[in-house]
RNA sequence: CGGGACGUAGCACAGCUUGGUAGUGCACUUGCUUCGGGAGCAAGGGGUCGCGUGUUCAAAUCACGUCGUCCCGACCA
């Protein structure tokens, strides 16, 4: 592309909208537009990338032999009604109706619909394996968008369905994808952890998850410094080591601790350390109100309580709740008297003696036990700590990274096809539900995490396979003809070779040109000046320092030096 | 959904306390000079001051409402 006369700008000031890196450098490089919150364009300079995303996504996908269709977006909401999901979904799913009122929602995600399709093919055990995917808008009303193109309202997902007859089936198609996805990923060169996750909404017998490591990021890896154990904080199992102790068990006994409700405050009054105490949060999930304890030092992992409750939704229970199940203030909660289920993490099971609230303001027990109450569970419920030991080798100890959820695969098994009737015949003229699994990819999260991880001072730096033009070349001065034609020239001969390339011929300083190719993210940049009179001109790479000079007939060659580097 | 802040030209902001001519920098147009890392000078164009209602002789400025945006939290494939 020639810049003189194309839409491109640049801004050269940050803008104030926007809270990450990558969203300021985006809207900056004149490549996306933030249009209303949670919601962008993507201006032709930040489509072409986006584009060459998608390619390298299609490109493996094909090569697994998956079929790419295209869904609607407009989606009557019987269909998430029918596999259980309007509840699920609640408020994230933008919901309208017709002109008759019929209720109708924006796709957030398209299992149900990929169900559909697959029921005016499916009849026999013949039928499988298949594998059907497409690029398409999703719609989630976010609560709160934030960081760019990362938690966004609006997005284009690449999303995949697997259909196999049997969990043998689905395990070979879901490797496929798995490797097809690390195929993508490292071909787009972002650095990734793949982690276990909770299978959240989807449901399901499996989920991994690829996280890009940033510091924006919004999700917590557990990573073993030495065996491959990666996980998602969420489902990150925690192993309890140490003995149970061998203390007589006393008698529990009253201490008045007035207006101590924290763990901090009652450890300072009584002069106990914290891992004395055994925390009590009450929690309400869609089906009731539980108590969990945890040792004093540690903290609960609402995923764990959440999955092993089978419930939906969890949250910290309000304080009037707290006030009704405890008959006490909040702050001096225990598992002793309540009426509610309780639930013990293990680490407190192994505990003697410890202290606990009373269910009584400015009141707690020292010297409680096991025995004075009855757990309803008891499990592993508490938060992974960095430093604990790895859950898997128990060797290496776990550090912790943030990272950003590009991609997610899931071995869905046979939720859906239950719940809407997808059914095959085996060979024994048996009814069955299909086996399905289901893989995403968010191109525009890949897009904001790659600019996340390669950035300057100074702006983008693109991976050679990413950026949205491969070469520019940059004339210094666009009046002088000599070095206009050898620009010219030199675009088209390198453009013949298939190279994706820029020519800035604006009639602007050098200064602005050196900058604003800084700034997109370039990777190889060929300068057009002075030295043209002797038939040179400068190569400088992105994040090199210094420039070659290199004779004009030479260019092509060291392009393609350059790039196969 | 709770707490806080902000909304004035394409972008970043001042002006508001104490009501009276709408301003600065960048960007844009024209001219001259300049021309290898975001040029200088000069002359210009561009604004329903988010929107509505009220107070007032008079509202960007005060009050109330409303919409939007951002931050913290809650929430969240």
């Amino acid at each position: 592309m020639k810049l003189k006369n194309s839409f491109f700008y640049t801004l050269r000031e940050s803008v104030k909208d926007e809270d990450s890196g990558s969203g300021n450098l985006l809207v900056r490089s004149g490549m996306i537009k933030k249009s209303s919150s949670g919601v962008y364009m993507y201006m032709p300079m930040g489509y072409k990338v986006l584009k060459k995303i998608e390619a390298i996504i299609r490109d493996e996908m094909d090569k697994t032999g998956a079929q790419e269709l295209l869904m609607p977006s407009l989606i009557p909401e019987d269909v998430y009604i029918q596999s259980g999901r309007r509840e699920g979904f609640g408020n994230s799913m933008f919901s309208l109706k017709d002109r008759f009122a019929k209720p109708f929602v924006l796709g957030p995600t398209h299992e149900e619909l990929f169900v559909l399709a697959a029921a005016s093919r499916v009849r026999s055990y013949k039928d499988f394996p298949f594998n059907l995917y497409q690029f398409q808008t999703k719609f989630r009303d976010e609560p709160r968008p934030r960081f760019g193109l990362i938690r966004v309202r609006e997005f284009i997902m690449k999303d995949a369905y697997s259909f196999d007859a049997d969990l043998a089936g689905l395990d070979i198609a879901y490797k496929k994808m798995f490797d097809a996805y690390k195929n993508s990923f490292d071909r787009m060169g972002i650095d990734y952890k793949i982690v276990t996750a909770d299978t959240g909404v989807m449901g399901g017998l499996l989920s991994e998850e690829f996280q890009a490591v940033t510091e924006i990021g919004e999700d917590v890896l557990v990573l073993c410094d030495t065996c491959d154990f990666a996980s998602n904080i969420e489902v990150a199992a925690c192993v309890t080591l140490e003995e149970a102790s061998g203390a007589d068990e006393l008698p529990y006994e009253k201490v008045s601790t007035p207006n101590a409700k924290t763990i901090e405050e009652v450890s300072n009054f009584m002069g106990e350390s914290s891992n004395q105490f055994v925390k009590t949060l009450l929690y309400k999930t869609d089906k009731e109100v539980v108590a969990v304890c945890v040792r004093g030092d540690a903290e609960v992992n609402e995923t764990k309580v959440r999955k092993l409750l089978g419930a939906n939704e969890i949250n910290l229970a309000e304080p009037d709740v707290v006030v009704a199940a405890t008959n006490a203030k909040v702050g001096f909660a225990g598992p002793i008297g309540l009426k509610i289920r309780v639930i013990v993490d293990t680490q407190v099971s192994l505990m003697r003696n410890f202290i606990v609230g009373a269910n009584e303001t400015d009141v707690h027990f020292k010297n409680a036990n096991l025995r004075d109450f009855t757990p309803s569970f008891v499990s592993d419920v508490r938060q992974i700590k960095e430093g604990d030991v790895c859950p898997v080798c128990r060797q290496g100890h776990v550090g912790f990274k943030k990272g950003i959820e590009i991609g997610n695969t899931f071995k869905l098994g046979d939720k859906y096809a239950k719940a809407l009737g997808l059914e095959y015949l085996d060979a024994n003229n048996q009814l069955h539900p299909v086996v399905m699994g289901s893989y995403g990819i968010g191109p525009g999260r890949c897009l904001a995490a790659l600019v996340e991880q390669n950035h300057d001072d100074k702006g983008i730096l693109w991976p050679k396979e990413i950026a949205p033009y491969q070469v520019a070349i940059v004339v210094i001065n666009s009046k002088v003809d000599l070095q206009n034609d050898a620009g010219n020239l030199l675009y088209s001969q390198l453009k013949q070779h298939g190279y994706d390339v820029l020519l800035d011929d604006r009639d602007e300083r050098a200064g602005v040109k050196f900058n604003d190719m800084d700034l997109i993210g370039i990777p190889l940049r060929i300068t057009v000046g002075k030295t043209i009179e002797n038939n040179q001109v400068e190569i400088k790479g992105r994040s090199d320092t210094e420039v070659k000079i290199v004779d004009v007939d030479q260019v092509y060659q060291s392009v393609k030096e350059f790039f196969q580097r």
